[in-house]
DNA sequence: CTAATTTGTGTGATCGGCGCACAATATCGC
DNA sequence: GCGATATTGTGCGCCGATCACACAAATTAG
């Protein structure tokens, strides 16, 4: 009750309290599931009648079905609710600079059909084209997904905010690009797009079960050949005026270092991208812009961190100082938001049990509260596959938090 | 209703539309008083009946009171309703390194007593029992303010999220010392303590009048012998898992840089502090930990401003120095939170008129997006008291927002 | 088989907003 | 001056939602 409402004006009618429990119950069956009526009453501090009420309406739009009967040491057992995914299903799409990758999911964001892999065309026309034409295949080669309720997009670029824009995608060099609409025009279906490292952190909300939940607020940092950031605050993700808010990658860092793929120098990103670990171990300055040097070519930080382990001095001292680095930067984060919690992904995580004491230690370094230093850093691995999980929650989301049928 | 509730429990009881309308009364009260019960009906888009109920209720309460009538083009004439801050007062405390403020305040802010002021005593008990005496001698003199409904504190440190506990205050040499609950019982009223920052940030959002409140997030800075920052995100001030959000005094800004107060060195503040203004100026380091130089005693970032009017190059340069410094760092602040406005506060902003364009060029330096840098920036002058009228809102703010009567 | 316990549902009371009607009050046009 | 019109504030019946309570069904302990 301490929020000062501005421009706020949904004011309470007759339908919001149900609205507001509505959206409680599907939180808590989300993250709770399978769980009873009863269960769901405790827990809410509220009568079985009205939960029941909730659940009878939630069941007959099809966003909850009954399972089996559960488990109880006395008494009638409870029967217990699921969220009903089944006969929907949402099409992600994992946009990478070389290569697309999509697959169908069923609203939670679990894969329902293989990852089907393209290169990426630069040419955003080619690539709505083409993009549609996957997504059409895969649909018609899986009936048994059941009907798509949309098309999720994680895009390697900043969108403005009603997402339907391409402001500035540096992988892709692109700029001002509208696709959403065009997209959805080519499919006939609803098309959500979004930064990856958003649609990340809110995957990251949304997936996150029972005990799994962070107690407060998270932030997501992938580090790849890019640094991207994605920041949940209060239960709902960060966007800021022009939806660019988490864009850590070009904070200053030092005031003249190395020149950075935006064009500046001294940016946190290429202190810490992969571009940065492989040049400190090669010994000398990898450009972004020009050719990979041969030797070069091959080498991925996995290998780097493969060689470490074997016993490889500068593997490891490569490593290391891109752990400083991130630890450095992940503190100018912690001092920003103090998060709860804080997921890294990227391929530098493949060495984490190599790293983690540095970064820690780096944080430290540059926190003025000792407990700030200490929040949850989880690592998510590449396997996880959080850019399509992102992708799936962009439509798993408004499905069950605005009731679509 | 794209929030995802984690563990806000907070179920719609049938009493909750009422606590959500009334709020919003409350706050469009705030923001546009005096108003009619017909024009809050307007603007919520609800029955003027209901809306009356409601003011009914909160005139019962004393939140509110009816004035004069207002003026109608035709037809029955309105009775305006403002907030009802007779016979109510709250005491507001700037706690500074060397002296401490305190003044009588209206629950919206308004000075009803000239300042106070007073050296801070350095030993928190002796600071108890000094703050205690001095806000007691200034309620009986002033019993025309009205009844005290508490003591709001904006405090030059880090507290914990309860408000209770100093966990560490530099300009002070204090850590981890009790001093909300000491001074509560030594006065025998409520008291509120908070960063000064965040106090202040919670004060701008507050005190916003009608058009003058911002589209969005919000951040406030400070830049005076230290940095210190507060932030505004969905109308709630930002705290963070340990309260310590908004703290970008110590990102790193260079990889070796100048000595910080804080021990580590190449963090921001060392870049734009006061001691680092004149530090330029006068041509070599000035150790923070060191007694000043007999040639910067008296020396302040006000008269270099003054200087640099008169013609002083090296005054404008040390300036502008700065000003470049603050806007990349103000880079990293936009590319973290997008905030539709930035204020400012400190001494430096005396000269802002000299320094804007070079702060605004330093931002631009930094963002990927062009229209990101954009957000407003206001300054807040020293004579409009911000940390005051933060402390005030402490008080008000929670007399307003949760009805206490 | 009985008592106790738990689940799920049904019923009236209460609270809150919605829609409408109505009195009071003010201006405009004649 | 006077009726038409417009606006404000209030009262009343209705509907939707939760709450408190009761009750049937299901299950286990003894």
């Amino acid at each position: 009750m301490r929020r000062i409402h501005t421009k706020d004006l949904r004011i309470a009618t007759r339908n919001t309290s149900r609205a507001i429990n509505r959206q409680i119950v599907l939180n808590l069956l989300r993250a709770h599931q399978p769980i009873s009526r009863a269960a769901l009453a405790r827990v809410m501090g509220m009568q079985r009648s009205a939960v029941g009420l909730i659940v009878n309406e939630l069941m007959a739009q099809g966003l909850v079905r009954e399972g089996a009967a559960g488990e109880a040491s006395r008494g009638r057992k409870p029967t217990l609710l699921h969220l009903d995914s089944r006969g929907r299903c949402a099409a992600a799409v994992d946009v990478r600079a070389t290569r697309t990758l999509l697959a169908l999911t069923d609203l939670m964001g679990r894969e329902l059909t293989p990852l089907v892999s393209f290169p990426t065309d630069r040419d955003p026309r080619g690539f709505v084209k083409e993009l549609a034409r996957r997504i059409r295949r895969l649909l018609a080669e899986h009936p048994e997904a059941g009907r798509c309720q949309g098309v999720g997009v994680a895009f390697p670029g900043m969108l403005d905010r009603s997402g339907n824009v391409v402001v500035h995608a540096p992988a892709l060099g692109w700029r001002d690009i509208p696709l959403r609409e065009p997209l959805a025009a080519a499919l006939g279906l609803p098309v959500e797009m979004e930064n990856a490292a958003k649609a990340c952190a809110l995957a990251l909300l949304w997936a996150a079960r029972g005990d799994a939940q962070p107690p407060g607020d998270l932030v997501f940092v992938s580090v790849s050949d890019g640094v991207g950031g994605g920041v949940v605050v209060g239960g709902e993700v960060l966007r800021g005026r022009h939806n660019v808010a988490g864009e850590f990658g070009h904070m200053q860092f030092s005031v003249d270092g190395p020149p950075c793929a935006c064009g500046s120098t001294g940016c946190w990103e290429p202190y810490v991208s992969n571009l940065a670990t492989l040049s400190r171990y090669v010994g000398r300055p990898i450009s972004p812009r020009q050719p990979l040097p041969a030797e070069v070519a091959e080498l991925t930080v996995d290998t780097l961190g493969a060689r470490a382990r074997a016993g490889d001095v500068r593997a490891l001292l490569a490593l290391l100082a891109t752990a400083r680095y991130l630890g450095l930067g992940l503190a100018a984060i912690v001092n920003a938001f103090d998060p709860a919690r804080i997921y890294v992904s990227g391929e530098i995580t493949t060495a984490w049990d190599l790293i983690e004491a540095t970064v820690r230690a780096g944080m430290a370094e540059r926190t003025l509260v000792a407990a700030a230093a200490d929040p949850d850093i989880v690592v998510v691995r590449a396997d996880e596959q959080p850019r399509l999980r992102g992708a799936a929650a962009l439509v798993g989301v408004p499905a069950f938090a605005e009731g679509v049928a």
